[in-house]
DNA sequence: CGCCAGGGCCTCA
DNA sequence: TGAGGCCATGGC
C-alpha cells in the first residue's frame, strides 16, 4: 500500500496548490494559492467559520451562492448577523439548504463566548468534529487535519480499514506534517470531486489508481 | 426524473 | 453505540 506521505505528494504533483479555503474577492469566491499559509484578516476568519458552518453535508456552489447573498446585503459580519432575527438569516442563506438549522447553528455559534477550543467549539449545537477541526485548521491555523466524506472514502477505497473520525486523523497526524494538513486535505476534495466520486469513479485516470488496494470496489469506466 | 453534495443531531433499540 | 431518519437547495 502507498502510504500517505507518498498520496499527498502524487496528489500536488498531480492537482498543484489548491487554494484553500476560498475566500471573496470581487463579488466571487476564488481558490488562491496566496490563501493557504495567509495571515487572515478578521473579516476573511468569519467568512471561512460561517462557511466551515453553510457546508455541511452541501455543495460548496451552493455556499458560494449563500456567501455572496450575505455579502451583497453586507451581513457577513458578526454584529449583523447576530442583531439580525434568525428567520432572516436563515432566508438569506437559503441556497446553502438545512437553512432554518443552519442559521440556528450560525446563531448559536456567533453567541458563544467561550474561547476558541476543539472542545468548546464542539459543545455548541451543530458543532461536530469537521466542522470544529475546519475552523481550527483554516481560521487559526492550529495543527489540525479535517477529516471529511472524501477522506473516508477515498482512504476506504485505498484499502486502510474503516476508522472513526479521530483514528483517520491521527493517521494522517502521525504520517504528515502540520505545514501539510490544510493543502492534504484540498487536495482530496478534489480528487473526490473529479475522480474518486460515489456514483462514476474514474480509476482508469485516478492519480492514485494504481497503489489502490482494492480497486475492484471502483466501478472501472 | 433520481442522485448527490466539503455534517450533525435525535430517536430508538 | 449503531443504524436510520431528518434537515433542503441546486447541479447534473
Amino acid at each position: 500500500m502507498q502510504n500517505i506521505q507518498q498520496i499527498c505528494q502524487t496528489l500536488y504533483d498531480k492537482f498543484g496548490p489548491q487554494g484553500w479555503w476560498p475566500l471573496i474577492r470581487n463579488s466571487s469566491v476564488v481558490h488562491n494559492a496566496r490563501f493557504t499559509n495567509k495571515k487572515l484578516t478578521s473579516k476573511e476568519q468569519f467568512e471561512i467559520t460561517i462557511g466551515a458552518i453553510l457546508t455541511q453535508n452541501t455543495a460548496w456552489t451552493n455556499v458560494e451562492k449563500a456567501l455572496l447573498v450575505l455579502h451583497k446585503n453586507k451581513a457577513l459580519t458578526k454584529a449583523t448577523m447576530q442583531k439580525m432575527p434568525k428567520e432572516k438569516l436563515a432566508s438569506l442563506i437559503r441556497p446553502a439548504g438545512y437553512y432554518n438549522q443552519k442559521a440556528r447553528k450560525l446563531k448559536g455559534l456567533l453567541n458563544s463566548k467561550k474561547a476558541v477550543t476543539r472542545e468548546n467549539l464542539l459543545n455548541i449545537w451543530g458543532i461536530g468534529p469537521e466542522t470544529a477541526d475546519s475552523i481550527l485548521c483554516y481560521v487559526y491555523n492550529q495543527p489540525v487535519f479535517v477529516v471529511d466524506a472524501y477522506t473516508k472514502r477515498i482512504f476506504s477505497k485505498l484499502g486502510f480499514a474503516e476508522l472513526e473520525y479521530e483514528q483517520l486523523q491521527g493517521l494522517v497526524h502521525k504520517n504528515l506534517t502540520p505545514e501539510n494538513y490544510k493543502e492534504f486535505h484540498a487536495l482530496l476534495v478534489k480528487l473526490g470531486k473529479e475522480y474518486c466520486k460515489k456514483n462514476k469513479p474514474k480509476c482508469s485516470v485516478c492519480p492514485i489508481n494504481k497503489p489502490c488496494a482494492h480497486p475492484i470496489r471502483y466501478n472501472h469506466t
